[in-house]
RNA sequence: GCCGGCGUAGCUCAACGGAAGAGCAACUGAUUUGUAAUCAGUAGGUUGGGGGUUCGAUUCCCUUCGCCGGCUCCA
């Protein structure tokens, strides 16, 4: 019989060759790397027998299907491992996630942290002794009764539709249900690591019983294993809480818990950062406002968060009557729209609001800057009239973009979700709305995944991810359509006809948070920013006591300048000083002794750069000028 | 909110029923330094809060608050 390669061509195989045979025809490297192979697109055990006529390729670890694979295997042989431990564990689930795996089990005691050193030690063991992996097809009835002792087992097979095949692996002891594929055995996973412990609700839902999952990750060498360590190790070091409280940007105390407080050189990265928001804001055709934080109950009424957002809100009395602290900033703005009369003529009205909003996060859920209780939402509500929104959609796109490209955030991938099962509004508003929001994104040519269902109930969305420097991805700005509050404040305007119409709101952030952006963007430079952002983008230091002076006139130059500079005056060598600044992340060092004060130079020294040499105080003021310039904003 | 873990000096961590310690930071003094740590000294703690067990608690127990890792939720 023959099959088909992935390039095209024919091999010809003996009758009963399966994957395997493939790989070993192609040569023994591959045969050595296999993991699985696909058969017609589907990922089958290597073992598969093939027919004659398949697409066949062979699937290693260097592909994203062969890798999870992997780690899914790697997952069973964890759950082998820890059952030898703890023999009367139950077991639930055990898939593999973006960077390894996890298994969920219900033990019969409280396992801790320590343990995790004995599921290793067993794993070893397991990966020594070769073990293989054989897939069984079974009827139902033998599935309820192999896994008569496991009751999560027993509720999988339960849920399983009818006439589904019910395949269960084994391998060493271990039998799992399980829908495979697997790697032909234990050999394959040379590198698995168990990484940590926590709770996880059965089938993820927190009426459930919570359950014990235990995370690790696996990769096909000892090598690729130790970067990824290294990696997490130099992930740990980015963290933007330690980097905050050691470049003393912000700090949070217990007096106030989810409620950051930014520190002077952290409030100069935030202005900076809202500086150049603003520009771009303004050049975009935005107009701000500010609305209050507390506002009555009858509002909150009105919008219906009192009915659907309340156990998210502070709420405060005031001369006896019920007032609630700001979740969201839209019907504070709304007011501002109300407050007079509109016409078509004004519109598309963009309208931005730094929003401060608190909403009350579960005790939980709170993360540094990235989940707080209290953030600034870098609002704004576009209000215009319905065949304006495909091009204001656009506009929020390319100001999203262009905002994101200035911090490197170059890959960016959207999101459309349309209408849900509940939802107001009419078909025909929804019909036109997703419409809108489709064609702006035809319209710049930009590929996006379709979320069918998953707008929120007053209207679709697009949503924007961005992936950072360690390739993590975080939803940051959004554009939604909002058919709900025109309707519950009754927005007007007078169109062309002299009648009275309902506008369209378009509800966006771009930044998202900006207490979270700047967690992100912490980690992101790991807390090098550019110079444009650098709390400090300049310090002079003095070699001796009597460069003092000197250095506080070049100080002076600087900020004339408008450039944030320091001068370095401790009793410190100079040696520790460049440390102590390079430590801080300081974009620029200025070295001035006897030599520089004679010539009227300095030694110029950028972070990460070294020793640049030294220069006239007019070329380092210009240096330090050209590095810190913010970024251009053209409208 | 739920599960597990952890709260010791400003930070990073020791001590784990029997006189609370180190390094860095801070302060004082000396040093006046040339591209990633000068030296010496001083001070700093009701061991997160409250309660209990004990002759004795940082250590064991309960409770509360906070933090960390997840789950659920979300910007």
């Amino acid at each position: 019989m023959k099959v088909i390669l992935p390039d095209g061509s024919e091999l010809a195989l003996p009758e009963g060759a399966t994957g395997m045979t493939v790989a070993e025809s192609i040569g023994p490297r591959l045969a050595k790397a296999a993991l699985g192979v696909t058969i017609n697109g589907e990922l089958k055990d290597l073992d598969t027998p093939l027919a004659d006529g398949d697409h066949v390729s062979v699937i290693t670890a260097q592909s994203e299907e062969g890798l999870s694979l992997l780690r899914h295997s790697a997952s069973h042989v964890m759950a082998e491992a820890v059952t030898r431990v703890f023999p009367d564990t139950k077991v639930a689930i055990g898939p593999s996630t973006k960077d390894g795996f996890y298994y969920d089990f219900d033990f019969p005691e409280p396992v801790s942290e320590e343990d995790l050193s004995r599921f290793q030690a067993e794993i070893e063991k397991s990966i020594k002794e070769t073990q293989s992996f054989q897939r069984e097809v079974v009827s139902r009835e033998e599935a309820l009764e192999l896994f008569e002792n496991e009751p999560y087992k027993l509720e999988l097979i339960r849920d399983l539709p009818e006439g589904e095949t019910i395949s269960i692996y084994r391998h060493g002891n271990f039998l799992d249900l399980c829908r495979g594929p697997h790697v032909p055995d234990t050999s394959r996973i040379p590198a698995v690591k168990v990484l940590s412990i926590a709770g996880a609700y059965w089938r993820g839902d927190s009426d459930n019983r919570m359950l014990t999952r235990i995370y690790g990750t696996a990769f096909p060498s000892r090598k690729e294993l130790e970067k990824h360590l290294e990696s997490l190790e130099l992930a740990k070091q980015r963290d933007h809480r330690k980097v905050g409280r050691e470049l003393d940007l912000f700090s949070f105390h217990d007096e106030a818990p989810g409620f950051p407080f930014f520190h002077p050189k952290g409030m100069v990265v935030v202005n900076t950062l809202l500086d150049y928001w603003r520009k771009e804001h303004i050049a975009a055709g935005y107009r701000e406002i500010k609305t209050p934080l507390i506002l009555d109950r009858s509002l909150w009424e009105r919008s219906g968060h009192w009915d659907n957002y309340k156990d998210n809100m502070y709420f405060t009395k005031i001369d006896n009557l019920d007032f609630a602290v700001k979740p969201m900033n839209c019907p504070g703005g709304i007011l501002i729209y109300r407050a007079a009369q509109h016409s078509y003529r004004e519109f598309p009205m963009r309208m931005a609001e730094l929003g401060l909003v608190h909403r009350h996060e579960l005790s939980g859920v709170l993360h540094g800057l990235f989940r707080v209780r209290a953030f600034t939402q870098d609002d704004a509500h576009v209000y215009c009239l319905p065949d304006q929104v495909e091009n204001e959609v656009v506009r929020v796109i390319e100001l999203v973009r262009r905002m994101y490209h200035t911090f490197g955030f170059d890959k960016v991938h959207m999101e459309l979700s349309t209408r849900p099962a509940k939802s107001i509004g009419t078909a025909e508003m929804w019909e036109r709305a997703e419409t809108a929001l489709a064609s702006a994104l035809g319209r710049l040519d930009l590929e996006y995944r379709l979320n069918p269902g998953d707008g929120a109930f007053y209207g679709p969305k697009i949503d924007f991810h961005i992936e950072d420097i360690m390739g993590r991805t975080w939803q940051c700005a959004t554009c939604q359509l909002d058919f709900a509050m025109p309707e519950r404040f009754e927005l007007e305007y007078i169109g062309e006809d002299n009648q009275r119409h309902r506008p369209v709101m378009l509800h966006r952030t771009v930044l998202g948070s900006i207490e979270r952006f700047l967690g992100i963007i912490i980690e992101h430079y790991g807390g090098a920013f550019p110079a444009w952002l650098a709390p400090v983008q300049a310090v002079a230091i003095p070699v001796a006591d009597r460069h003092i002076e000197y250095a506080h006139s070049v100080a002076a130059e600087l900020s004339a300048a408008d450039l944030r500079v320091e001068v370095d005056e401790r009793a410190e060598s100079v040696g520790r000083k460049i440390r102590d600044n390079e430590l801080l992340k300081v974009p620029f060092m200025l070295i001035v002794g006897d030599k520089e004060a004679a010539a009227g130079t300095v030694s110029m020294r950028a972070r990460g750069r070294g020793d640049l040499g030294a220069m006239s105080r007019d070329a380092a003021a210009k240096m330090v000028a050209d590095e810190s310039r913010a970024p251009r904003v053209d409208g």
